[in-house]
DNA sequence: CTGAAAGCGCTAACAG
DNA sequence: CTGTTAGCGCTTTCAG
């Protein structure tokens, strides 16, 4: 391993000032920085981020929370996107992620003592507020925290503006002339699952419709298996007495909703339309290709890696706790207008 | 922050004894040891990473190099499968993984250059042939690498048996009276898109079935869009003379074919059957569910994490350079028997 | 503008 | 079984 002695000795100059050098401080020389440079080149030196970490407290490297209860992890959807695009907006500015885990039992400082081993700078969270407890030690310490899932007191929380969204679909469906709408919502201990519920119901009062509760059901998860079961008991309770349009939380679930559905002879849309929420890769290539709500999540996982930053950096930032991203209406086939 | 000397004088030892302690070392007694560890409680003491690090040459942290050319990341569903069980895996060994980017711009060495700023233990390589140049410092370099991807000589690769997998998609279409079965190709530049084509034609050898390259069509890369253009040439291509079967290369992309096919009036599997290969979890909710081959991506994952730390820690191995991982035909109802 | 020296928190001989 | 000591590679005053 080539370290700054080896660099210095060769270079004719002083760690110090090859360090120095190599944190750009304006006080070396253009000559003996150059002179620096390229024998640091010549004989393949890379810094050694152990040894910067240790004297400086400073990792550069952002922990990462994700939700256990989605048992998805990384390949879930909707986290992964966001993390995809939070973990190339950090490397810009020079941080690594690494996920922490409940690598020491379950102790219930586990994520925190996680956090210490490897010296995080941040940390970034994704959890479901289910897990409120678990992660209250990471909220209790002076740990730097951002989180794009569940709403904390005091912490950053960049996330979906769930009501816009939902009330773009929901007017979207009235401006075809619905006014029978149904929701298949997903879990209610979400925060997705719960602000849509409401502004679903939050809609009906609005228009006036009655909220009838027979047109409401609840997916257990977010895996298809729920979906499916949530979509069947939706067909269940309602089977004698169809809405003219179901909003669904979840695209995912839409998707097995659309399938069910066409299963059982209900045809999309001219019997039902289905309106759902996220926009993910599959939604235009469903059949019909589904009339979805887009979640911004490129930009949610940018403006988190830009406020976690910030925090790490001490730089000012100029936005509130609570950082709500707009949301789209993307219309496709899936929806029709009625007329009755 | 709380150190190791702190523990040492409120447990009345040395900091070596701390450490000791801390590590195992059955050279501490009973007693001194869990005098250490109630302090250590009562303080909150957590190693600190970054110092044990510096002292002993290796972090914990394993390197994740992730291909570009899929530009999907960790949001890739096959890789991010891998990856999440991988990381589950090693996680139990205590490593740590970091995704490994081209931090350094575009420097030929910029990854192994990020590695060694990291100091990662090992590295796991999901990385397409077609960057083999810029891997190839890394497999220059005494890295510990593994693959899930490329094959590299003399490189522990970890990787689904193509060939069997695809094998058993035709027999099995054979076994249901195909003789004229089609193919959709997954990108010919990675492994599994010329496995399974290469598979294909030994079998049609050996069926003594004709080659037709009218019958073959490359999607050009992973994405849906890409898919559905293959779907719409594969179509046009074949539309006076549709085969009775085609084995596509990939679920994402039999999907797609399905979708596409059902809108040009192509009924499936009474028309034409299709069979998969992935398994991913959309298979068995799309219309009709999906006969496809299973990767078992989870023990891939494991598998590379086990390899990777052995090679790490310098265990035996006994294992061939290229392990592959067998895989599983799973019926449903996209193919059906015909007679002609 | 450059360098000497101390120290970040931990480990690893080596003595005792 | 325990402690002393000398680093690991880098940063950071503080002098020069």
């Amino acid at each position: 391993m080539v370290t700054i002695y080896d660099v210095a000795k060769e270079a004719g100059c002083s760690p110090a000032t090859v360090s120095k050098a190599f944190n750009n401080y304006k006080s070396v020389s253009e000559k003996t920085y150059k002179k620096i440079m390229e024998v640091a080149d010549r004989l393949g030196y890379t810094p050694n981020n152990s040894a910067r970490a240790l004297a400086t407290k400073k990792t550069w490297l952002i922990g990462v929370v994700l939700s256990q209860e989605l048992h998805a992890g990384i390949t879930h959807p909707h986290f992964s996107e966001i993390l995809q695009s939070f973990n190339l907006r950090v490397s810009e500015y020079g941080y690594d992620i690494v996920f922490i885990s409940k690598r020491f039992g379950d102790k219930a400082s586990s994520y925190l003592e996680h956090c210490l081993y490897r010296g995080v700078d941040g940390v970034l969270l994704a959890v479901g507020a289910k897990f409120r407890e678990e992660i209250q030690c990471l909220l209790d310490s002076d740990l730097k925290c951002v989180s794009v899932e569940g709403l904390y007191p005091n912490v950053y929380t960049v996330i979906s503006d769930n009501r816009m969204g939902s009330l773009q679909a929901l007017e979207y469906l009235y401006f075809l002339g619905h006014r029978k709408i149904g929701h298949i919502a997903c879990p209610l201990d979400s925060v997705a699952g719960r602000e849509r519920f409401e502004a679903y119901k939050e809609f009906l009062e609005k228009k006036g419709l009655e909220y009838n509760p027979k047109y409401v059901v609840e997916a257990q998860d977010y895996t298809h298996e729920a979906g499916k079961v949530a979509a069947l008991e939706f067909l269940q309770k309602t089977f004698d007495d169809l809405p003219t349009a179901v909003f669904v939380a979840y695209d995912d679930i839409a998707y097995v909703t659309m399938t069910t559905f066409q299963e059982k002879g209900v045809r999309i849309p001219e019997d039902i339309s289905i309106i759902g929420f996220d926009n993910i890769k599959l939604s235009s290539f469903m059949t019909p290709p589904l009339t979805t709500i887009e979640q911004n999540r490129m930009l949610i996982g940018q403006k988190a890696a830009d406020v976690l930053v910030s925090l790490i950096e001490d730089k000012p930032i100029d936005e509130p706790y609570e950082i709500r991203i707009p949301t789209r209406l993307i219309m496709r086939n899936s929806c029709m207008r009625i007329s009755d």
